[in-house]
DNA sequence: CTCCCGATAT
DNA sequence: ATATCAGGAG
């Protein structure tokens, strides 16, 4: 397991990778970013952009989703991927939106979690973003990384994971350090052939050691 | 646990 | 061909 010491070193070499890491979803309001947000679920936030670029020129208001029918809504998204359960979710959420929030997204992570396809990563996303309210969301690198590093055990869940990073990262930094593991995730770290030769966190990762001797085995 | 699901990388 | 992608619901 990574000491505490050794997880600040993690921090500090994520910030010397990775300075501005950033939301990468493209968005102008915090309506946009929950849309945005909900259509990236298992799908890469570059395709995202592609299909709300268009999207968020024809649907502005909650009330613009539920003004078409949902075959119409599943074709503006369809390259998205599972755009059947997305297309009902964004017109179920509006819906909720406009009769219990007066058409505001509420900066509330257990309100957010209470609509219609808004989990708890989506739900922390929006609220940390948005809001700038303190939060770490925990999505598919996130997951790999704090495991991979052995900050956490391979059978934690999700949310053992953000307990894990909250107790362990200072309030101050766990947005920025939620954007610095998913860069370092995505595009370092990543699902396939990581880079563990060049990896400054080498020296303090679980699996990158195991990885390395497995290479000099050879 | 399974299902939803198209686009892209390997 | 297969794995993966800013997951959530039943």
């Amino acid at each position: 397991m990574l000491t505490k010491v050794q997880w600040l070193y993690c921090l500090d070499e994520m910030e010397r990778m990775f300075p501005d890491a950033h939301c990468e979803l493209v968005h102008d309001n915090p309506f946009e970013l929950l849309v945005a947000t909900l259509l990236s679920a298992q799908c890469t936030d570059v395709l995202v952009n592609k299909v709300t670029k268009n999207l968020f020129q024809k649907y502005k208001k909650p009330e613009d989703y539920l003004a078409v029918s949902i075959e119409e809504l599943q074709t503006d998204i369809r390259s998205i991927g599972l755009y059947r359960n997305k297309a009902k979710n964004i017109q179920a959420l509006s819906k909720q939106l406009i009769e219990l929030y007066d058409g505001e997204v509420p900066p509330n992570r257990d309100l957010l979690t209470t609509f219609p396809g808004v989990g708890r990563k989506t739900a922390n996303v929006v609220v940390s973003v948005a809001f700038d309210i303190p939060a770490i969301a925990v999505d598919t690198h996130v997951e790999r990384v704090s495991k991979r590093l052995g900050l956490c055990r391979w059978k934690d869940s999700v949310l053992q994971v953000e307990e894990t990073l909250m107790k362990k990262t200072p309030m101050e930094l766990w947005s920025k350090t939620h954007h610095q593991l998913i860069f370092f995730g995505r595009y370092h770290c990543k699902a396939q052939n990581p880079n563990c030769p060049e990896c400054p966190l080498l020296s303090v990762c679980r699996e990158g050691k195991k990885r390395m001797n497995k290479i000099v085995a050879q």
